[in-house]
DNA sequence: CGTCGTCGGGAAAGCGCTTTCCAGCTGATG
DNA sequence: CATCAGCTGGAAAGCGCTTTCCCGACGACG
């Protein structure tokens, strides 16, 4: 961005102050293995301070072959979901003395391969890649290379969601959840449901589609019944979704929004068109984020404990043990609140 | 973290390959000031993909003096207001080509104090500070330091809220803000007011309380029989706060809590004692974060553009015509919605 | 009293890259 | 035909640090 005039003071002014020698006042500074008497290493603290010093990482980096960073990846850090994450990610890294830096890609495949890209020539220790992977062979198999030649190197890497990749992953219970989801509003006695669901090249979504689907089949609802309404993983896309719903005259009376922001933006539309949730329409979400409990009525969704997803990937990323491709699976809890409810209204034949 | 033996190809790597010199293949690589023949090009080209070559970011910007990274400290970056905050600086970085890496603090000085000097060692382009900085002269007396020395580096930097430093800085309009919500309650019948405020070290809190009370005072409202309840700037504050009013059966109609968090707190726990919002008492916000407009009752607060500050906060912090202290000021506008009402109790004498 | 082990210190070799400076070549010019 | 720009490629000097290797000094020991 801007031309540096160093202007810093580097070891060497700080030796040449304290009297003695680079490695001693590296020595003295980082106690290495080796020991400093005491009363040099007193004297070049000292010296250390006078002058200001602080150690130029980039040089501590390539010198040591270290460096105590991780890269994340995500969509969008406003984004309630990945905030969670996030602070879990950082939260881990932080118990490790390392920091992280912080790309977001607003679900561009393109961006996402950048970053990681950018992270390996950091020389990144650990890569977390938060948000579900694409379904796109390409973007698949340039990921898994990068990946690759990153873990090669002698990094680490996990992922947080189905990335149908080789490498340690936290999987949260998708299909699981949106399954148990399925069954609870079956049991309510609902029949005709819409899935408000995001672009399917995102693996998250069509997990969670896939497995709401199966639970109402194997519930004996025919799938084909089921209005699947394809928009953005966004809560503009839950909007959208909204709106066909409402344009269709759709006769269902359980929407599943395969995430909480889609949910928000359902709930905002219906709410101004006039339908009364749960009484006209009951609507769940997914992940349970923090406001969901808030809003009136508290909207239905399935728990995921975000925070500590993003820790445990933090550790699997960070654990040389993980060499292997491990995975740890995270439990989706389904929560009922007040946007769902049995169907009280009479209908049609 | 861990120790990482190179197995990355260098750039010598990529010269011997294409059986050119270092020199030509950096310059063919970055595009510098000069031209490579575009046969050479080609090859070198060619070579650094087959060996699959990723720069050394570390010692590009040990050679080169420039890194394309910025630092930013903030408390949580689940707390909407910082991760709405993050989104703008993270973009403004995006359009520099610029990395951002966060720290949290959760609100602890020396936290603070240390990323400020780890992103120093970093060789960081920019610093941002986000959240408001602690009225505590050690405090800010290191800070500046830290930063003075960091400009002097040629490094840019830029605080968002109130710091009390000279460097550029990005001030919402917290006093007046807050003035104009007080008037607008005085306006509307209120005479007993209530303040959560977060612990009065943290200056957003003082101007946000000072603002306040001032124009409640102008009003030729007695400032004592304003009841100062002095708790966490968190949602647990809030929560603490309410409980507090309920304790000492307060007489206040109206409830101003400094930020949004804080006023979330506070609602959960009246409205779990059966105190109803507007009409037993109103409450009000600041901030304006996203589901405060989604709560029902609607959450009337004071709005500031969050994203765009952080923004303008990352400009500033990598302007260079920005060496002498500037200051971008942002509106702060209120915004009445349900959780405040004119006072309808009838009150005692 | 000579030798060996140990310990605190210094010299110097990189880590991987950018960039200056220099050399060789081409083509234009007097 | 000799000379001089004008280019393009290479050699090498760092950037600031860590770490290996070496060296002198000192106490212990045979």
């Amino acid at each position: 961005m801007r031309i540096r005039p160093s202007g810093q003071a580097t070891l060497a002014d700080v030796a040449r102050a304290a009297g003695v020698s680079l490695a001693t006042a590296s020595r003295a500074l980082n106690g290495g293995a080796r020991v400093v008497g005491p009363d040099l290493r007193e004297r070049i603290v000292e010296a250390a301070r006078r002058l200001h010093y602080v150690p130029n990482a980039h040089a501590q980096a390539l010198a040591g072959g270290t460096t105590a960073t991780v890269g994340l990846v995500l969509h969008d850090i406003s984004d309630p979901y990945f905030s969670a994450i996030a602070r879990g990610v950082i939260a881990g890294a932080a118990e490790h003395g390392a920091l992280v830096t912080v790309g977001t890609t607003f679900r561009s495949m393109e961006r996402e391969l950048e970053f990681v890209r950018t992270f390996r020539a950091q020389r990144a220790d650990a890569i977390v890649l938060a948000g579900s992977g694409f379904e796109d062979a390409d973007y698949r198999a340039a990921m898994h290379d990068e990946l690759d030649l990153h873990r090669r190197a002698g990094g680490g890497c996990a992922v947080v969601s189905e990335h149908d990749l080789p490498v340690p992953a936290v999987l949260p219970d998708n299909r699981e959840g949106a399954a148990d989801l399925a069954r609870a509003l079956v049991e309510a006695g609902h029949r005709r449901f819409a899935v408000a669901g995001g672009p399917s090249c995102l693996t998250t979504v069509r997990h969670r589609i896939g497995g709401f689907l199966d639970a109402v089949a194997a519930c004996g609802i025919p799938v084909d019944d089921v209005e699947l309404l394809d928009h953005p993983f966004s809560e503009e896309g839950g909007r959208a979704a909204a709106h066909e719903l409402l344009d269709r005259r759709s006769r269902a009376t359980a929407l599943f929004c395969v995430s909480d922001v889609m949910a928000l933006g359902a709930l905002d539309v219906l709410a101004a068109a006039g339908v009364a949730v749960p009484d006209d329409v009951s609507v769940a979400g997914f992940n349970d984020v923090p406001l969901m409990r808030r809003l009136v009525p508290a909207v239905s969704t399935v728990r995921l404990d975000l925070e500590a997803m993003g820790r445990c990937a933090m550790e699997l990323a960070s654990d040389p043990a993980t060499a292997d491709a491990r995975t740890v699976r995270f439990p989706a809890e389904v929560v009922l609140r007040d946007s769902t409810a049995p169907p009280v209204r009479q209908e049609a034949p």
